[in-house]
Order: C-alpha cells, then sequence, then structure tokens
DNA sequence: CCTGGCACTCCACAACAACGAGTGCCAGTC
DNA sequence: GACTGGCACTCGTTGTTGTGGAGTGCCAGG
C-alpha cells in the first residue's frame, strides 16, 4: 500500500511537531497547527494507517504518535524542506573560522561552531593522514644517534615521531637522507606511499642503507600503518539538555561511545565525497550504545577532496533540516579554509 | 565545642555507609554494622551534636544522616584510613604505563587507567611548557619566506609554529638562527625565556636582525605568553553511573564545565609539589558548576619537579581513600616514566 | 554518661478516584 | 468512496488519602 499525498503531509506534521514539543502529538492538535484541511478523524484513520505500515508509533492506547526511526528515515528522504543558514548565521561561520591561526585552531573552532550552531554534540575528525599528501620531510638530530622526524601535510598536519637509530648518523648524512625521502615522497598521498618507501632503502648507498632501513620502517611502521586519526568533541553537555526520555535505556552508553575514539571514526570518517550527506538514525547505527542517536556526518576538503570527516550526534528526535543546513554549510567552510591554506 | 573520639568515629562511620549505600544512614543501622559499643540512643545523641556543628545534615526530619562537605572535609582530613592499591592494581599500572611509546601515548594510557582505577572522571594535563625546559629548537624552511619553528622539550612535548618571515632566508642564515636560539635557550625553563629571548635579537648581527624579530616575537608570543596548556580527559561515562542524586540540579553543569579547558586547568594544573595532593570538595570549587563534585589532583613530573597536573573529579560523595591512593600512585608512576626518558 | 522505652514525624508507597487527551469506529453527508 | 461529527472507550496522569515503617528527640532510670 502506498501512501498518498495527504499521509505524507501528516507524517510530516507528526515529525515537526514532536521535534518541537517532544510530546506524543494527537490527532487534534495536528488540526488545529497545521493547515491540513480536513477534519481530525481523517487525521485519524490516517494516523492508524502510517503507523500499520511502521511510520509512527503509539506509546499507549491513549497517547498521540510518536515517529518511529523508519519514520524519521521517510521525513529525512523525502519530506523534509531546506531550512538554510541564515544570513547573519553565515556570516558568523566564516567570521569566526577565518580566524583560526593553525590546524589545531581550526579544528577546534570548528567543532566548537558546529555544537553552538545545531546545539548537538558534534565531532570533527583531523585531516587524515592517508588521504593528505606529503608536503615536506624533516630530520632533526636530536643526540647522535637519535632522530626526530617530522612530517609536514597539505592539510597542514603535523607528525613527528622519535627514532632511535642503529647507530650515529653524520650531519651531512642526516641531510642527504632527508632530501632522498623529501624527493621521493613530497607530493604524494602517504596511502600511496608503501611501494615508493620500499624503494628509498634499494636505492641507498651502502653506507646509508642501515639508516634507511631504520628510518623507512619507521614511516611504514607508524605513519602509514598504524595512522593515528585524531578527531575533536564538542558539545557533550548538549545531551544532557533534553528530557530523560531522549535516551531510553542509557545515556551512559551514549557517553561510553563518545569515549570510543575508533567508533566515532567509523561513524564519521567513512564518507567519500564532500557532497554526499550521510545519516544515520536510531537502528541504522551499528554501534550498540548509539541505537538512540541519530548521526549526520559529511566529509570535508579542499576542493572536491575529501580528507575528513566531521559530524554531529543528537537524539533521533532532532531537527534534521537544520542540522544537515549546518553540517553542509560548516563543511563548506573548513574546505574553503583549508584550500586557501 | 570539640568533639570527642567517639563522635569522630560516628562521623567517620556515617560517612563510609553513606559512601557505600548512597542512602541516608540512621542510628540504628550504624550501630549494627560497626563495633561503637554504645547503643544507637547514643549515637542519635552523637549525631544530634554532629548535626548542630554542621558535619551531617538531614534531608528530612525522619531521614537518616548525610554527611555535609564540612562533614567530608573532616573525614578526609583526619578519619580516613589509608587504602594502599592492591600489588595486582600497582603492577597493572606499571604494565600499562610502560608500554607507552611516546608522550602523546603516555598522557593517553595514564588518563584512561586512571578512569578505570577510580571510576570517575579523570584528568591530565600535558606537560606544562611554562614548566619544561627546552631541549632543542629546529628551524624548516618550507618555502622561501616561510619557515616552521619546531620546539622540543625535555618532557617529550613538541610544538611547532608556522612562521612568515619579512623576506626570503638563505640556508646558511637559517642554519645560524637555528644554533644561536638554541644556545640560548637549550637547557632553559620556557618560564625563563622572555629575558634570553630578548637578548636574541640585539646580539644578531645587522643583516640577521629582521628574521630574529620575527621569530623571537613568534617564540614570545605563542609559546611563551599565549602557551596552549593541553589536557586529556577520559571516564565522562561514569558520571552516569551513579543515582541522580548524585548531581542535584544539574548534571549539565558539570558536562559543561569539563569543556572549559581553562576551568579543567584552573582545577588540576595550580599544584606546585609532586607530594602535595589537593582535594576540594563540593562549595570548595570556585566554579559553580562544580559546586556539586570534588576533585582530587596532584603534580606529578620528573623528580621533585612538576611538569603537570593530573586528577580525578567525581560526586562528593566519591571513595575518598581509593581515590586518593590511586591519583598518588599514577601520578609517581608517570613521573619515574618521564624521568626515564 | 549511657540506655531502654516511647511518642512523634514524615517520607515512601499503594490504593483509589477523577480527569482528560486521544483513540477507534460507525452512521450519516457530500 | 471519501470525509465528518459524534460517541463510547482506553489508559496514563494527577491528586487524594491512608498506612507502614524508619528514624528521630526526649525522658526517666541505671
Amino acid at each position: 500500500m502506498s501512501l498518498d499525498e495527504r499521509k505524507l503531509d501528516v507524517l510530516r506534521a507528526v515529525v515537526e511537531d514532536y521535534i518541537a514539543t517532544q510530546e506524543p502529538v494527537g490527532s487534534k492538535s495536528l488540526v488545529e497547527r497545521h493547515q491540513l484541511r480536513v477534519s481530525s478523524a481523517t487525521v485519524r484513520n490516517d494516523m492508524a494507517v502510517l503507523e500499520e505500515e511502521g511510520y509512527i508509533h503509539q506509546p499507549h492506547t491513549s497517547a498521540g504518535r510518536v515517529p518511529t526511526d523508519k519514520g524519521y528515515r521517510l521525513f529525512v528522504d523525502r519530506l523534509s524542506r531546506v531550512k538554510p543558514l541564515s544570513p547573519a548565521e553565515r556570516r558568523a561561520i566564516q567570521r569566526l573560522l577565518s580566524g583560526a591561526v593553525d590546524l589545531d585552531d581550526i579544528v577546534h573552532r570548528t567543532v566548537r561552531l558546529l555544537a553552538q550552531l545545531t546545539r548537538q554534540v558534534a565531532v570533527v575528525q583531523y585531516p587524515s593522514l592517508a588521504r593528505s599528501t606529503v608536503r615536506h620531510l624533516e630530520l632533526v638530530t636530536l643526540a647522535p644517534g637519535r632522530l626526530m622526524l617530522v612530517m609536514i601535510t597539505n592539510t597542514g598536519r603535523v607528525e613527528q615521531r622519535l627514532v632511535d637509530m642503529p647507530g650515529p648518523v653524520g650531519e651531512e648524512d642526516v641531510l642527504d637522507l632527508r632530501s632522498r625521502i623529501n624527493e621521493k615522497l613530497s607530493g604524494h598521498r602517504l596511502s600511496d606511499s608503501p611501494t615508493l618507501i620500499a624503494t628509498l632503502v634499494d636505492e641507498a648507498p651502502a653506507q646509508l642503507r642501515p639508516a634507511m632501513t631504520t628510518l623507512s620502517s619507521v614511516l611504514l611502521e607508524t605513519l602509514v600503518e598504524r595512522q593515528e586519526e585524531r578527531l575533536s568533541l564538542a558539545g557533550t553537555a548538549n545531551l544532557a539538555r533534553g528530557t530523560a526520555l531522549d535516551f531510553p535505556g542509557s545515556f551512559r552508553g551514549v557517553l561510553e561511545a563518545l569515549e570510543e575514539e575508533v567508533v566515532l571514526l567509523k561513524l564519521i570518517g567513512e564518507v567519500e565525497s564532500p557532497t554526499t550527506l550521510r545519516i544515520r538514525i536510531g537502528d541504522e547505527n551499528e554501534y550498540e550504545g548509539l541505537r538512540t542517536t541519530s548521526v549526520v556526518s559529511t566529509g570535508y576538503g579542499p576542493g572536491s577532496v575529501v580528507v575528513g570527516g566531521l559530524g554531529v550526534l543528537g537524539p533521533t528526535r532532532m531537527d534534521y533540516p537544520g542540522t544537515i543546513a549546518a553540517v553542509r554549510a560548516v563543511a563548506r567552510y573548513v574546505g574553503e579554509l583549508l584550500a586557501q591554506n
């Protein structure tokens, strides 16, 4: 059975009212607050059908209806109207972000901004190493036989690793090693580098072999394989804003999920294109503790490249149109900002 | 009026029972669970005195007693018995921490460990820049006129800053600048460096003046004055473990406080000696949102130097002896670990 | 100074009633 | 056939009332 136009209108109205009031919505208040041009009895019939189809749900016999995850899904996919940000909001985003001085600052500002705009929990992934390209690699002698490897990426991210060399390395050798590595890796994506790194050792002259072997294994192990994906979180306090009903069962589970970086990374870090917006509603989330939440996420990056993800997490009854608009806009501005540097 | 020995025993018993059961404790159950060697009537009289003195409080006429902040304070200062960690726990701490590969890893492991041991929210401050000494400074040319300044401290912390120079700088000049800066600052505390930095410009030869001026102002502004104190947080989910009674009013206020780095830094970052343990109970906290919590914090660092703070935050009815032992032990092991590097 | 005893307080909990929002269904209307 | 008004019904919410019991304060006696 397909749903006709009016039933969809009713569903939309139910979702909107429930999001606004956070209380089960009845047929009577529906016809009062929306121009449905039919009586409450008709709406009741429609609601009965919607319930049968699984879009809304009745907590108990004599209560109003609440959207189900399936209902939110339909709402998001087909019913929600875009709710563009106000010019003031856009200006605020631009102003705030443009004041950033370095990558840490950018990420920090972004995550707080997003939390504030949406009044939800915001998550921003640092530009992923795998998706960045190497801009420059530096070798610094700390002590004889002890080097520091500093890598700077095109996204402004800087990583450093201490390297214990097999033996002391002379300063001219350090320079040589450095230029060899730079020549090979500069401009390349880190994810493409394993094969390149392999050739580094082969091409090195005999006396640099041991040193280069150590360096390349560090590069491979700590920068390519065990990539440290970092992220930043803000707005946790927003979770406690709603009523206890928002997270039936545990709230605590949600907090626990927020502490698991792996979970969050999976949640926001798997987007392929910056224009794709991903929305997971309630049960659609794989992670147990997040079954009562919804996640709106997208990728960001300079131009059409994605270097990381960002998103927002909140109760399933969140304001989807507003959240979507905010996430989109913030991602776009961050992308532009990264492109500038 | 001073409290005699038995009244103190009663207070201790009240605190211990309340912490264990989380329910107001009455005179009868007290004599049952502790060897007080007096009757419940006597205990009642003692309790009346304790209440008059402000150490315990009665939620309502016919209820048991609950410790006040003042009561906890007395308990902590004079009544609590040390509760040493089990050998197993000590071994676990040592094992876990010794696996750390770099500073980030140390801090990360420490904060999670602390949260797990105490079942509270744990906070660890990264070694403070002001309290660290400079081990090495490096200058890297990214592009003509654009340098990166990398600073490595004795605690393993690495900071980098992009510097836009007034004009292109030749490679030999970069080396010269680097050695001048290193010579002047290496081994010195960052907090002592402003005067040293000032002399850098004066002593530089004329052609290096402009470059050195820029560098020293960056050093001064971003590393000395606007020191980025970083911290790491874990165990937020533990806040949701207790009953709703734990944080009368708002829980949300606590979450908000946890997002304010400044507040947290003030809380755990002001310790002078690593042996000093600081405990703030309820109202003793300056920050509004933390008036329902207690904070146990201490400094840590290699040897007797303090380079940062760490601590634990939880409801006022937390297990003080256990928490104190855990915080002390973890701080000590972290200190030893830092001393090794 | 301590104790047993006793009257008193008052919260927690259960039982109960009244209310009303909301529903489903049906007969009637367009 | 689709919509509407009307009506009986359900059931959670709210308020009232009553009772049990944990806990207290106080007093008289050892």
